[in-house]
DNA sequence: ACGGCGACTGAACATCTGTTTAGTGTGCTG
DNA sequence: CAGCACACTAAACAGATGTTCAGTCGCCGT
């Protein structure tokens, strides 16, 4: 869990995930040689393949290792989650991202790639966090809380789509808004405009046109 | 700009940096090798550093090429475009992208790696992107379209940001509502939900106030 | 016809790639 | 203590990689 102490009493094979996490979210998969990796983590090439069979092994270990951390985001009790989410309370996946991992976590990184690069860890993950935003979107529907959608699951689409967005594009939000949406101080400002355009919109409501 | 002929008239140089272009888009510079694309292109690997220079001459070429063809997107006229934009009808990028490019095309792919890879190429198109949304805000805003907003920067990040997610995350949304939402079926579908939120929000305000 | 020039190629080169092999030390178990 | 399993390494290997080199071909102006 501790990405602090690096250098702390963590085992060798531990050691090369992180490294291989840190260096594969940075510069992606293909870009990343192995000896690279072992260097990062102190230990010589050849002991990577012996604890992890091949790069690609290496690979998909940091994947499951990965999705595993990203599921636990998820983990909370969803009726609970929907019962916080009144109106004008949208808990957004960067907030989530932001209270589990520590600022400098590769995490966010990694996630940008697993998506990106459609590789089929990445659709898995994504499924899994679509059938449950329609599932959260549905029970704070019977709550009372949203407004009813004549398309959920292109709602709930677009709402995940919407939240992973600020994460893909990080950096590029970062430049061009002054600070990091990742931030509390980023978090809030941008919190803040999502929960505005959520609640009322973002277009008025001409005064001649029709109301759907 | 056509794609469709690709074994016409076109010049040897032309045809690497669309192999290359595809080839990026499709696995990533670093995946890719020179001889592949050079056997794509059917020609030799040595023509393409005798046109290019190096492989990263080739890579440069291709960003500078797709730069200029997707901020060809947005050369339109703006206040056109803003008053175009009149509630309930929502431009989006992926719609500009849809109409502008064939549906085989490999640029939003590439669009996809030039903002995933935190390249200076990428950076400087999201730059450019963010400015051209900020002022059409407030220009929609003059005229009366939109409802002000207390934070202008974030809330044209936000709305340029969801937008840029729909073609991020294309192959992840078309799995999970079963249409491709750069087709003319999954726009005009995703359009009517982006729409609703961006008119009346998503969410019911507070409980016990004025439900519809 | 000729000379030059640029597109274009096959083969070679040095380097880097992931992986293998053979081996060293170290701690645990009988 | 003997035996053994395991973490770990240095060195080497085969193949792939980007790039270079020497040279051929065909076109165009003179």
């Amino acid at each position: 869990m501790s990405s602090v102490a690096d250098g702390g009493d963590l085992t060798a094979k531990a050691h090369i995930r992180n490294a291989a996490l840190r260096l594969f979210a940075e510069r992606g998969h293909d870009a990343v040689t192995v000896r690279e990796i072992a260097s990062v983590a102190g230990v010589s090439p050849a002991l990577v393949v012996h604890h992890f069979g091949s790069k690609e092994g290496l690979r998909s270990a940091v994947d499951e290792y990965a999705g595993r951390a990203f599921d636990a985001l998820f983990a909370m009790d969803e009726q609970e989650l929907a019962e916080a989410m009144t109106g004008d309370n949208w808990v957004s996946i960067g907030e989530l991202f932001a209270r589990a991992f520590p600022p400098g976590s590769p995490l966010p990184a990694y996630l940008r790639r697993l998506l990106l690069t459609n590789d089929p860890a990445g659709a898995a993950l994504f499924g899994r966090w679509f059938a449950q935003t329609r599932q959260l979107l549905e029970t704070m529907n019977q709550l009372g809380a949203t407004r009813p959608s004549g398309d959920p699951a292109v709602r709930a689409a677009f709402l995940l789509v919407n939240d992973l967005a600020v994460l893909l594009l990080r950096n590029q939000v970062a430049a061009a808004i002054g600070v990091d949406p990742l931030t509390p101080q980023g978090m809030t400002r941008w919190a803040k405009e999502v929960t505005a355009v959520y609640q009322d919109g973002a277009f008025a409501t001409s005064p001649g046109e029709e109301q759907r």
